[in-house]
DNA sequence: TGAATTGAATTAGGTGCCAGATTATATGGC
DNA sequence: GCCATATAATCTGGCACCTAATTCAATTCA
């Protein structure tokens, strides 16, 4: 499996215990040119991957929704939120109005170019995504999800932890 | 594995083929929280991973480097890599000097203080990375890296390919 | 030699992400 | 009614990326 380059050049510095990082390296660069092929699909449109999932929530919202749940369910935090909702706006994807109700509230649609954007590309591009694994078989399928499970564990890497709402504790820089 | 929340969303914006998607999003899913460790790992130092990179190619190099030699080596444009300078050379990490017989050229080489943090902080890094992975035996690590190595194969993923030297082709939105 | 090309580094402008501060509105006591 | 608090969205500023344009030096070549 080819590594990135920058994992080459960390592997050609660290000598002994290369080895063993290496596989660790395969995880990142595989998923590093997954991540890459995606944006270069999604380029043509104007959308990145944030935009693109944003434009699929919200093609299964009728009614729309507020910035904050869709920054909950998109896994940012509300100021990149805003920040995409900008540019959606701006590149005529999606509305932004006020609900009635509560004056705080925006509430975000679809516009028409939005929804045909969203229901034309949607699946096209779930398509694509399955198809990424496709050669593997079930059965391989399980191994490689048991192995990197194992990985995760092993790792002791915490789950996901997105700080909207009270998280920190280290930092504290000096300087 | 637990995925991410805009894997989890866009799963279930999916339907049907959810379940071919999955392994594909728990590669991602790992990837992102093993970058997200090393990212709070190196926090307190005031580096990120690439200057983190950065330092141990320095470190390597006893008489410095120039800018695109390091860009090269750290997978990254000419202008990525002059941002990464400026903010360790503001940090006090790095020097920069021209080179006297080119004098388009700079010269960049590490301060005392950048040495002391490369060679303290480098080994540890380094060992930590290899310790990501250290929950599986070698048998298992050559099926997982196997297993990766077909993903990319099947997905028709290129290996790396970084357009500082003309590369481009697609683009041209229509706007 | 003097103009054109190549090369090195940077600047300018844009995206996506964050934390922290700010603004506006709502709401729950009192 | 009025204040404290909570909540919604946004703004500010920062980082790490990118591409494209710029600046300046060196080299080539007619």
């Amino acid at each position: 499996m080819e590594l990135e380059q920058k994992y080459r050049a960390l592997m050609s510095s660290a000598g002994a215990a290369a080895g063993e990082m290496r596989i660790c390296f395969e995880i990142l660069s595989l998923a590093g040119q997954i991540d890459r092929a995606c944006a270069v699909r999604l380029a043509p449109y104007r959308l990145s991957e944030s935009k693109f999932l944003l434009l699929s929530l919200l093609r299964d919202e009728p009614d729309g929704a507020a910035p904050h749940v869709l920054a909950d369910l998109a896994g940012v935090t509300r100021a990149t939120m805003t920040g995409l909702l900008d540019g959606m706006a701006r590149d005529g994807l999606i509305t932004r109005s006020h609900d009635p109700e509560d004056r705080r509230k925006m509430i975000i649609g679809l516009t028409p170019t939005g929804r045909v954007l969203a229901e034309t590309l949607g699946a096209e591009h779930l398509d694509w995504i399955s198809s990424l694994c496709s050669g593997l078989a079930p059965e391989e399928r399980r191994v490689l999800s048991t192995l990197l499970e194992r990985v995760r564990q092993s790792a002791g890497l915490a789950p996901d932890r997105l700080s909207n709402e009270r998280n920190s504790e280290h930092d504290a820089l000096p300087r």
